[in-house]
DNA sequence: TAATACTCTACTAATATTGTCAAGTATTTT
DNA sequence: AAAATACTTGACAATATTAGTAGAGTATTA
């Protein structure tokens, strides 16, 4: 339960490709689908939206690609998500879109609206500069390996099963 | 986004209903059902799910219905929330079931495991007791209503059109 | 002018959620 | 015993959402 999209995750994975692309030069679409290993097709859809959200910004013409519109410690996690996926609401109560129906509700809503709030404010805390760094206070305490990329003969494996244990 | 389920809200409505049920006394699907406006038969399969996972005992015949199975202040709305709904998992590589995919994941792979955490602290930290005196810690700050129930105008309207400015 | 790269819209397939239905079993009161 | 009440179970259908594809088009620069 309680489930990110795709959308969400493939977007903030793809800032972070961009924010930690070679200074100042853009990151084509091409790279950044090739090291995500999404679609370049899907990839468009959710950088597009980025961009219309003032997030990035594309330069277009051989040699183009993506850049950050801010400086990484400037966008959050948060913005990324709720671009792509719209507000965080945890029930139909919470969504601005929609109301509260039942008369007895606010005692769960309430809950609700704590969780919520109480994710939010983690989301909006943390920012691409954390994940460039690792050095968030909210992800400290959790052991944080080197950026480098990890590659084993584990991890192919589980590519191409797919799943374990399932 | 972040949605949770109606399962894992009508299940956490209908436990609060039990537990603030006339002191020892089952109480009655049907009465459930009313009180939430959930269809009795929806209402047997999540019921049915937390009794086989031991939150809950039934009394059969008449005068029968639902019981805590332990203290208010024993039972969080986590264990609720993952009886009906399975184990929070953001996303797949935080799911036990399947597994870490991408090589360069570990990036957001940490990111959304500090998220769950949090998120599964707060609510195995919630107890019903807390929903029914509203006073746990985690809710203060909020504004705590009465657990009155409230009934305006203004919801019935809202229980009618479903939606607004949808 | 050709290559590279971004833009936009529509559409489909897969999956999960949400909820219904129907038949049956158990318990207690009268 | 019989009737009323209440819980039990499993199969199934409707709906919504997500995830991802396709294809035609526009802009920019070497």
């Amino acid at each position: 339960m309680l489930k990110l999209s795709t959308k969400g995750q493939y977007g903030v994975r793809a800032m972070f490709e961009i924010a930690s692309g070679h200074a100042g030069e853009p990151v084509a679409i091409k790279e950044i689908a090739a090291r995500q290993d999404v679609s370049v097709a899907y990839l468009e859809q959710i950088l597009n939206t980025l961009r219309k959200s003032g997030l990035i910004t594309s330069v277009r013409g051989p040699g183009g690609g993506y850049l950050l519109a801010r400086q990484p410690e400037k966008i959050s996690i948060g913005e990324i998500l709720r671009s792509l996926d719209g507000p965080i609401a945890l029930t139909a109560c919470q969504d601005p879109m929609e109301g509260c129906v039942r008369a007895d509700g606010c005692v769960t809503s309430l809950l609700w609206k704590a969780l919520g709030e109480k994710i939010e404010g983690f989301l909006d805390a943390m920012t691409l500069r954390d994940l460039l760094t690792g050095k968030n206070k909210q992800l400290s305490g959790q052991k944080y390996p080197s950026l480098e990329i990890e590659k084993t003969g584990h991890h192919a494996f589980l590519e191409k099963t797919g799943k374990i244990g399932a």
